[in-house]
DNA sequence: CGTGTGATTTGTGTATACACTGATGGCGAT
DNA sequence: ATCGCCATCAGTGTATACACAAATCACACG
């Protein structure tokens, strides 16, 4: 793989897991001795970095965007409107028998929340696999492009309001009814769940924030483990 | 300025006009001697072709992406996604005096076409006036991001299926519309005002491609010039 | 005459050298 | 002591040299 690929591949994951928080700036110079290669893929890294939102460029060089909680409903206002349509399109197009395995899991997410173990990550990964499911059905490469572009900010977010098991538990009954809408070819139920959806989760974002401003930021800021702190 | 960025926006502008057409190698050699500058900012240029769609990577170097008429019904499927979101949010944020220069201009449309020199150009120009107005409006950079790409791809598809006059007077009458919901801060009629415009927009750009599959492609091949040929 | 193999060539991927700009720190003058 | 100017330096922007991979063409062998 190139040494170029494999830059942007690393730096986008450290400023999407926190490691470079927003404002660190990424010189050239020392991102290619931290990485062990040349400036050239460097740059190519950053300039992509800069085109997907995850940088931006400064008089002085490259730094870590910000990403504030102002930041969140406008993110939301876009995946409002993508997903829902995403939804409409998926229920047109869909495998019925790759959503209908989809329903199962999402019917089951008691059992794997009960589990204590790693929990939330699991949960993530289903709803990673909805995702992936959704941008095979709705067979449109810009859509499934921006929805992307979407995802990536929304996992640094991710880091900053966590959901709770009791959140969880809810979104993946909201989930389960997407899924069943776009099994029967409900487009409009499709969409209209997933707004459902989206507001219950920017909802809870949003409340989880104002919490945060409150209390201390102590009892969230670690970045792994799962969800009973928050429970 | 930097050459890169240059570059950036030569290219872009070419591919967009149709001066690169799809499947053009971009050889980074090649552009590197016509632009007059080195390869390692052709090499930057591309990338962010690349990031944006304009470009593929291919095993065999980079070239210009396709665009079919396939693609059209795709990119309306995301662009009224986001700009039935955009018009309801800037009814909700706007500066009403900014709008109401609009709605003065659109409804003047007809004057500006009865002109023979250069209308269609001029009514573009209009276009994209609003187009910066709702940006404006909608306070929300992901979501001007995300339209910005859109209206990219689509600047590309108006050389193909053009509009003839009769088309932008109905036009102008729909813009009109979107623009009187926005000064009345009726987030629900601009959404829906702007999902009829982009029906009839499309609608009509997809019989226009239909006629020209059946007829001969040469009429509509000239890139520049105004609407009198269509008319 | 066809096919396979090897050499040449073309073009990208990466590293590095050079140039220029903007910042910073020190030194001198008022 | 403070302000201003000059020098040095850190860091990006650009060019170019080198490495490597793939494709093509030619030549030889079957």
């Amino acid at each position: 793989m190139r040494a170029g690929d494999r830059a942007y591949q690393t730096l986008r994951e450290e400023i999407t897991n926190g490691d470079l928080p927003a404002g660190t700036v990424l010189g050239e110079v020392e991102q290619a001795v931290r990485l062990g290669i040349s400036r050239t893929p460097v740059r190519e890294a950053l300039r992509q970095l800069i085109s997907e939102g995850l940088a931006v460029q400064r008089p002085r060089g490259v730094e870590v965007s910000e990403v504030s909680f102002e930041n969140i409903s406008e993110l939301y206002d876009v995946r409002l409107a993508l997903e829902c349509q995403a939804a409409r399109l998926a229920a047109r197009n869909r495998d019925a028998d790759v959503f209908r395995t989809l329903l199962v899991d999402f019917q089951h997410v008691s059992d794997l929340l009960n589990t204590r173990d790693r929990n939330r990550h699991d949960y993530y990964e289903l709803v990673n696999r909805l995702d992936d499911a959704l941008d095979q059905a709705v067979r449109n490469p810009y859509l499934v492009s921006a929805m992307a572009t979407v995802r990536t900010h929304l996992a640094r977010i991710r880091h900053m309001a966590r959901s709770d098991r009791a959140r969880l538990m809810d979104a993946a009954r909201e989930h389960a009814l997407i899924v069943q809408a776009i099994i029967d070819g409900d487009g409009d139920l499709a969409a209209h769940a997933t707004h459902v959806h989206l507001y219950n989760s920017l909802s809870h974002r949003l409340a989880k924030a104002a919490s945060l401003e409150t209390h201390s930021a102590d009892a969230v800021s670690p970045d792994e483990g799962d969800a009973r702190e928050t429970a």
